[in-house]
DNA sequence: CTCGTTTTTGCGGGAACCCGCAAAACTTGA
DNA sequence: TCAAGTTTTGCGGGTTCCCGCAAAAACGAG
């Protein structure tokens, strides 16, 4: 019995997953659907699933958060991740849960219906990993290159973007309150905010810790979704840092 | 001839409002497409519409924005709006570009296909003005009740969320420096910063001005789109206060 | 182990923010 | 026009943030 899971929660969207994994040559004898990511979890934990289409916007859980939840479960199940958007801040999401050697892809919806099918075929059947072009370029980032921001560069943005004082920081990453303010620093540089403008009368324009969330939205590195995410994170463990 | 407009970025959706449109009892000879805002306003230039459908988010402009745009042209001009979420940011952004006497709707894109082709109805044909129910809700906001911004409130949340700094608004606006920071104190006080945790040691956790807008995100007070447009708002029109 | 590189930390001071208090200025309605 | 209510402003001081400088600590080859 060869099952596959589609979690998605427009209706339409929906349909249209459906009628390509019906029509593409994998060997499929039933779809189970949810349109939200706690159901995409039950259900993927109720059935024996060959593989699973996940929506990154879901209501409930995200797609990344079900993956985890999949993933944790059974880390060799193929997952094609099905999103609206580019953006850095879904890519660096799904990116932090991919466990080592697992299959997965990652499409953009605006993917046409062959581009679909053939990645389904080839993370489903070939067990690649496809990841759609727009996102490659975001992919490689995470590194030490120059203008991208690090693993840590990008938790630190994710505690001002929740409100955290740098004393606050401090006490949760387990390090000194100047070292909170070096890797502001860092982060404020590397998202542009060297030289700020100034008013007539030489007073600042921007404070930097409101504009570099600012502009950290706007340059999709973070969006509403990942900020609840770090917010939720932070409120069930307000100190990983000694942990990890 | 009677002519209508559907703007809307996602193909299928995009097909599925054609469809709806043409089945529903309405004397429609012609639709037009539009992909993205721009398209949209270009368009409803061009031809002389009956009406038109925008959805709230596309690439290049909003669908505010180019309500904004027709309805300067024509104020006359029934628009529904079809979006995927209640948020109070869409909202206030229709809400405030609406003219006075205009006739319009607003869907979300949960709506069943006869809700929508009711809707269309209602709207185009018998030029009343409806409203999803869970939007509704969301209306009334922007007087002065209890709990809900004003919109001096919203208009200075969107300031620091850009992140400029007491003073850049205060200029801005053309007020004094405490007078922004007393608005900037009510805004704390209804966003529910009264009573911010601290720490063991008696500091504070939170950053009254990020916790602000990481409040108002999360609440979707507003959102990425909102504050982008409030930036390029700024950038063309650093003291608008003063004219208006 | 040792040397060069990176990261963390302390120090210090200036700017920006937060906010209670109360007077001044503006609204509104009778 | 006057009184009551609301908003704006100034003052003052305590916090927090921002950041240059340089020493200390940690890290990584050779």
């Amino acid at each position: 019995m060869s099952t596959y899971l589609i979690a998605e929660d427009d209706v339409l969207h929906r349909g249209f997953l459906r009628e390509v994994i019906a029509l593409g040559e994998i060997d499929c004898e039933q779809v189970i659907e949810a349109e939200n990511g706690e159901d995409a979890i039950r259900l993927a934990h109720e059935h024996e699933l060959k593989g699973a289409i996940l929506d990154l916007q879901m209501p409930k859980k995200t797609g990344v958060q079900a993956a985890k939840a999949i993933w944790a479960e059974n880390p060799a199940m193929p997952i094609i991740f099905w999103s609206n958007y580019a953006d850095e801040a879904y890519v660096r999401g799904v990116a932090r849960i991919v466990p080592a050697g697992a299959t997965y892809g990652y499409l953009l919806k605006t993917a046409s219906k062959d581009r679909l099918r053939r990645a389904i075929q080839c993370v489903f059947v070939e067990g690649q990993n496809i990841i759609d072009r727009e996102v490659r370029g975001l992919q490689k980032r995470g590194q030490k290159g120059s203008d991208e921001l690090t693993e840590v560069e990008y938790e630190i943005l994710l505690d001002i973007s929740i409100g955290l004082t740098d004393q606050a920081i401090a006490a949760r990453r387990n390090m000194s309150m100047r070292s909170v303010q070096g890797r502001l620093q860092q982060l404020y540089a590397k998202l542009g905010l060297t030289s700020l403008p100034l008013m007539p009368d030489g007073r600042a324009v921007f404070n930097s810790r409101s504009r570099a969330v600012a502009l950290a939205l706007s340059s999709r590195i973070i969006n509403s979704k990942t900020i609840e995410i770090a917010e939720s994170e932070y409120q069930q463990d307000p100190d990983r840092g000694l942990r990890k």
